[in-house]
RNA sequence: UGGGCGAUCGUCUAAUGGUAGGACAAUGCCCUUUGGAGGCAUUUGUCCAGGUUCGAAUCCUGGUCGCCCAGCCA
């Protein structure tokens, strides 16, 4: 590897760029621009799965100067919804992309209308009037090949006439449908007699009741592709089997050839990322929402605190091939942290706080300490927070009787407050069931700051909030939605929602923080020290905070303590 | 079992007949006013068996394993 870029460096290329770049260099659309889509069916909230899709589809169009368009594949009116559209455009921006022109496939209805005409015209269509079951039974099976319909052969004249009245909605739904003419014998299930046109007497969100009958996403795909002029198609891997079928729509019209190109859909663990199951866990309410802090959609690791950047980066690092396997998520954690750590502001607050007293430290004063809002970025400045005798530390911050290795609070033992001084626990107060309430220290006036003038060294800083100055606060803590690290490896008869981590969700209600977070704005980003990121949830009222914890901070002693306690 | 696609460290991904590399994870050390961050180091890999070749992850043959397809969903 010589390559000296290290943009190049740290993203290797893949098979798609290399299929572009190749395709430039021959000038095989001439002076044409690169053209690609994005094509979302508006049936439910793009996820983190899709946010791949876009990163290639928009990302790979920006690298050669092309453009992409937004498309919705709105051929089915029965499972479609604007809201869906509406979410779809406000998660694409968010993500960091804009669209070169808005389409839809209902547009092209009209256009994909005539073309039907024309392939039955050409004896390549076919009206059939077979049920939906003996479709199936004629299909044949993965071994065997299918069987002629007896409506195979109608005469073109009668087809059309059929045709023709279908559309005028002169039959009910289900009653007939428009097939293409290839072979029913082929070994690709696709090719043997695809549906094009079913009937639907529904009502469309776009179109309204002017059609009844809509196209299949085979029939309507590649037109759509081809008659936006699309050079590189790219789709998941599933659609692999249809490529015959999409090419052959093309050629029998003799439109614009689009090439499709597959790729490995994104798989990460502890996550599922099926629209259909996501709906059912917003349906049956077993989250909350579409945009639950928990869920993989966009809208949900958004509002739990995740940036476009971060996402981005993770998509970008995690690559593109045609194997399918599972990312770690503790990639994409990787990468958000490393987003947050150089951008979120640090805040103090103690999660599950224990009273600390200071037993030397004058009755009723009270002090302002400097203290560093970012510590890697020193253009974030500095900002003064309140200290006093008494304070909340974390309740794992002090233990009576230590473990080995643990650098923090007990008794007889001096640990630095981050900022302010240092101190060292005298005493516990413990209630009726023995329970630590309250621990006494003595400080060092002369630490102030956080250092002995003697050069005396602690193993341990801790973070604290001035108790006379904490505001309260909600905290919600997030852990994977599912328990396992497949969500599909399913004992006998178990749906994928039986592996739902039935502690996802863990809500703190007696958390202290500094006081500088009563500001605390829905955008913000924070790092509330040795604790993790965080930010505002939009349950938060004026009055009454709520704040989402993104992820958090990586715990070597969490880790360490687990092992030796193991 | 028909067809299609695929198989490289634990995970994801490079290497396009010429030194198997990176990221995540893991481990150890250093550093640290966050047990965070950072730095350094280390471990682990070409599915199997043959063949072609001076040389194979790459090409050929045969296996094995995995994924997708029998919606009037996309």
């Amino acid at each position: 590897m010589t390559d000296a870029n290290p943009e190049t460096q740290a993203v290797p290329s893949n098979f798609l760029r290399e299929i572009i770049a190749e395709d430039v260099r021959i000038k095989k659309y001439g002076d044409a621009v690169i053209q690609t889509r994005f094509p979302p069916e508006p049936n439910g909230y793009l996820h983190i799965g899709h946010a791949k899709a876009i990163c290639i589809d928009f990302g790979l169009a920006d690298e050669f100067g092309g453009k992409t368009n937004l498309r919705f594949d709105d051929t089915n009116p029965e499972k479609e919804e604007q809201e869906y559209v509406d979410s779809i455009m406000e998660d694409v921006r968010w993500l960091g992309f804009d669209w070169e022109r808005l389409c839809y496939a209902s547009d092209y209805f009209p256009q994909l209308y005539e073309w039907a005409l024309q392939l039955v015209k050409a004896g390549k269509a076919y009206v059939d009037d077979l049920s939906a079951d003996e479709i199936r039974q004629h299909r044949g099976t993965l071994t065997e090949p299918g069987k002629d319909s007896p409506y195979r052969n109608r005469s073109v004249e009668e087809n059309l006439d059929l045709f023709t009245r279908m559309k005028q909605g002169e039959f009910p739904d289900g009653s007939r449908v428009l097939r293409a003419r290839i072979d029913m014998a082929s070994p690709n299930l696709n090719m043997r007699d695809p549906v094009m046109y079913r009937i639907l007497h529904a009502s469309h969100q776009r179109t309204c009741d002017q059609w009844c009958i809509y196209p299949m996403y085979d029939y309507a795909h590649g037109q759509s592709d081809s008659l936006e002029r699309v050079t590189h198609s790219m789709c998941t891997l599933e659609f692999t089997d249809h490529q015959p079928l999409y090419r052959w729509y093309i050629e029998q019209l003799g439109i614009f050839p689009t090439q499709q190109i597959e790729f490995d859909r994104l798989n990460i663990t502890y996550t599922m990322l099926s629209k259909r199951k996501l709906l059912q866990l917003v349906q049956e309410r077993r989250v909350n929402g579409w945009d639950d802090p928990r869920m993989p959609t966009l809208c949900g690791i958004r509002r739990r605190g995740f940036t476009p950047e971060a996402i981005r980066t993770f998509v970008a690092a995690s690559g593109v091939s045609r194997t399918n396997g599972f990312t770690d998520i503790e990639m994409l954690e990787h990468f958000q942290r490393d987003d947050l750590n150089h951008r979120a502001r640090r805040a103090m607050a103690v999660l599950r706080p224990l009273k600390l007293v200071i037993d030397n430290y004058p009755a009723g004063q009270e002090e302002f300490v400097e203290v560093a809002n970012n510590p890697e970025d020193s253009s974030a400045g500095t900002r003064q927070v309140p200290f006093s005798g008494t304070i909340y530390i974390e309740q794992d911050d002090f233990r009576e009787v230590p473990p080995p290795k643990y650098y923090r609070l007990s008794p007889g033992k001096e640990v630095r407050l981050r900022n302010a001084y240092f101190v060292t626990a005298q005493s516990v107060v413990k209630d009726e069931a023995g329970n630590i309430v309250e621990v006494h220290c003595t400080y060092d006036p002369a630490s102030r700051g956080g250092n002995s003038p003697d050069g005396r060294k602690v193993k341990s800083t801790m973070h604290w909030v001035s108790a006379a100055h904490a505001i309260s606060a909600e905290i919600r803590l997030y852990g994977n939605l599912f328990a396992k690290a497949d969500p599909y490896d399913l004992a006998e008869n178990q749906d994928v929602l039986d592996n739902l981590n039935p502690n996802s969700v863990e809500i703190l209600t007696s958390a202290k923080l500094e006081p500088s977070l009563a500001n605390a704005k829905l955008e913000d980003r924070y790092q509330f020290e040795r604790v993790g990121y965080f930010c505002l949830d939009p349950d938060s009222t004026p009055g009454s905070l709520v704040f989402n914890r993104t992820l958090a901070l990586k715990d070597s002693w969490a880790k360490l303590e687990k092992k030796t306690g193991a």
